[in-house]
DNA sequence: GGGCTGTACTG
DNA sequence: CAGTAC
DNA sequence: GCCC
């Protein structure tokens, strides 16, 4: 709890939580507790020049935590407290003005007890977390129609300019009427200004921006005011209704446009109401997650493409550099460029680049160099030609940069030069086979070619153990039009006490086994002896283990290329996180485990677990491994992180 | 100022 | 343990 | 290099 600052100890003062009690409450209670908290003035609200811009209102926040709330939905409570928000902590429609939360429509009624997905009311506000860190950048509120977490064709409707407005849904109307009532009294029992509940109640008559203007004109908070004077701006651009406003609003047809494309993710150069450099380029979908976000699935031609082809060079350089950085700015790059890829029109100011999630000052100066200039002086002065050596190297299968760096050093430049072991290189064995079919294994295959090459092994695994679950993952899963390589799971319902690697599950002395081959073993002598196997590139050296991992080449057939395959077998019980794991992508996989990392849990292709209690100064060290609260399907991990179910293909985040 | 996904195999 | 792969 |  030290992100709450204690005030001078006041006359009532709260008990004092341990931070071990305070570890073990629920939402509901750490809600009501920093409620009390913040009620005794302990709660130190945000300096001046960001303002408490949720004053005045009702929120409940809604995760997907099991049990005690995670230290994620903590800190993100403590936040919208800090910023004035009142938290209300249990799901009380009448009671609320927003609702923010991470779980799917499904998930969200399960959780607040509705009986159907249905009764998640339209009228109010239900938003991704996004919306209030964009707020917070935006210095006011921001949009809900591109943070509304489900119901946002409601809150999208209200939006559309006067002349085209439609008629607001029935239950929309009951929904509102009911909750006006009883907001008020809540109010009163809560002792709290009622001013957000005045304007919670003309939350359907009002555009979100004219909400925005309200909050500012109606509850001047002299930090609000005094952060836009900072800016220079005009008091009255505060509130100035745009968006939401008459036949004038110059915005009105792309506000058409857009309902047209159905699009619900609205990147544009729509000015919010404050003009302020964060909020020029639209929503900054920064603090969300990346597998929170659904993909809308539209790729269409990116308008920063040369922003982006130079931005990856830089990736490239850094890829190839000894540090440490380096490698987190290859990673800090990629995030920029994703968040560029997404934008849909041309970069026009540093401001607007700022306002992109993931990048940064010194990334929005490059930007405007390379609009400016057409490329990056800086790429001129790096050695292009060392930078292609060392990928040429690592195109090598078991040489990465370490060892490119190593044969470079030794004066090796070429292919050649390492085939003829030049300069004392020596290689290993999966070296050897990398080098001797680097063009096939560089090379990708048309997702026809992954198909027909695990028809021919399908058939095999089946013949074994009818019983087995054999399945393709990876990019082919994905619904890629090319692979890199094929990755096949392998598995087996135990339910009747066999398991994939043979009976030895249930015979207490291996000597006696009599059926001593497990499924892969005789599944690779069986595709090795076919000519569906070529090579090997990493064995298992424990066959009788239950997750087993190979690794090798196979072909179609004699006329084919090599090509990269992967088995893994793994335990009926973790099937789901497996699949999820193998079935990526990278940068989608990456963010559930950080999701999972901050809501206080730990994943891996094992399973979800609680409770995991990780070495203080070195995070990845773990003292126990923890609870596993999800493993069998890949629904369930989902929803346990409160991230909305997404089919393979949909979990594309990087190109 | 610290974190940035997390695990397994090879030599 | 470092390096590599996924 | 970005973000908290």
């Amino acid at each position: 709890m030290e992100r709450l600052r204690s005030a001078p100890p006041p006359v009532k003062r709260p008990a004092k939580k341990s931070k071990k009690a305070v570890a073990a409450m629920r939402p509901a209670e750490y809600a009501a507790y920093i409620g009390r908290l913040a009620a005794a003035g302990m709660v130190r609200r945000r300096p001046l020049g960001r303002g408490p811009f949720l004053a005045g209102f009702r929120i409940f926040y809604a995760d997907g935590d099991v049990g005690a709330a995670s230290p994620m939905t903590r800190d993100r409570m403590d936040y919208l407290v800090r910023y004035g928000a009142t938290l209300v902590p249990t799901y009380d429609p009448a009671h609320l003005t927003h609702v923010v939360t991470t779980l799917d429509r499904a998930q969200f009624a399960r959780k607040t007890g509705l009986e159907s997905p249905r009764d998640v009311p339209d009228a109010l506000p239900v938003l991704r977390w996004e919306w209030v860190k964009t707020g917070e950048r935006a210095g006011g509120l921001a949009r809900w129609h591109e943070h509304a977490a489900y119901n946002d064709h409601v809150v999208f409707e209200a939006v559309v300019p006067e002349g085209e407005r439609r008629t607001v849904p029935e239950a929309c109307r009951r929904g509102r009427s009911s909750s006006v009532q009883a907001k008020g009294k809540a109010a009163d029992v809560e002792g709290r200004p009622d001013a957000g509940d005045a304007e919670a109640s003309r939350i359907s008559e009002f555009t979100q921006d004219r909400l925005a203007g309200l909050a500012a004109e109606q509850k001047p908070h002299a930090s609000v005011q005094k952060a836009q004077r900072t800016r220079g701006e005009p008091s009255t651009s505060a509130a100035t209704p745009h968006g939401g406003g008459g036949a004038a609003d110059p915005l009105a047809e792309f506000y058409a446009a857009a309902r047209a494309e159905r699009e619900t993710e609205l990147r544009s150069d729509t000015p919010l109401r404050t003009g302020h450099a964060a909020a020029a380029a639209g929503s900054r979908q920064t603090g969300a997650f990346q597998c929170d976000i659904v993909p809308d699935g539209k790729v269409g031609t990116c308008p920063n493409q040369d922003v982006i082809d130079e931005l990856n060079k830089l990736v490239k350089v850094h890829r190839q550099g000894a540090t440490r950085e380096d490698g987190f700015k290859v990673g800090a790059y990629t995030r920029a460029i994703n968040g560029i890829r997404k934008l849909k029109t041309r970069i026009k100011s540093s401001e607007e680049a700022l306002a992109i999630a993931g990048v940064g000052s010194k990334t929005a100066q490059k930007i405007m160099e390379i609009i400016e200039t057409g490329h990056l002086r800086r790429l001129d002065h790096v050695l292009t030609k060392e930078i292609a050596i060392l990928e040429t190297f690592q195109g090598i299968y078991g040489v990465g940069p370490k060892v490119a760096r190593q044969w470079l050093a030794a004066g090796c430049r070429t292919l050649d030069d390492i085939r003829e072991g030049k300069h004392g290189v020596k290689l290993s064995t999966a070296q050897h086979t990398g080098l001797k079919y680097y063009d096939d294994i560089n090379a990708r295959m048309p997702r026809e070619e992954a198909q027909a090459i695990f028809e021919l092994i399908k058939p095999v695994a089946l013949s074994i153990d009818p019983k087995l679950f054999v399945d393709i993952m990876g990019s082919f899963r994905r619904g890629k039009a090319d692979c890199g390589d094929i990755d096949i799971l392998i598995t087996r319902p135990t339910d009747d006490g066999k398991s994939h690697i043979g009976r030895r599950l249930h015979c207490k002395d291996p000597r006696k086994l009599t059926t001593p081959l497990g499924v892969l073993r005789r599944l690779l002598k069986e595709l090795h002896e076919r000519g569906v196997i070529t090579e090997d590139l990493n064995v298992p050296e424990d066959w009788d283990d239950l997750e087993l991992v190979y690794r090798g080449l196979c072909r179609r057939d004699s006329k084919g290329l090599q090509r990269r395959i992967d088995f893994l077998t793994v335990p009926y019980k973790s099937r789901g996180a497996a699949l999820l794991y193998y079935t990526g992508d990278d940068i989608f996989n990456r963010s559930m485990r950080l999701k999972a990392n901050k809501m206080g849990y730990s994943l891996n292709q094992r399973g979800l677990y609680a409770n995991v209690i990780r070495n203080p100064s070195d995070r990845r060290q773990k003292f126990n491994e923890g609870v596993i609260i999800a493993s069998e399907t890949e629904r369930e991990i989902f929803e346990k992180l409160g991230v909305p179910w997404q089919e393979p293909h949909q979990r594309v985040r990087g190109g």
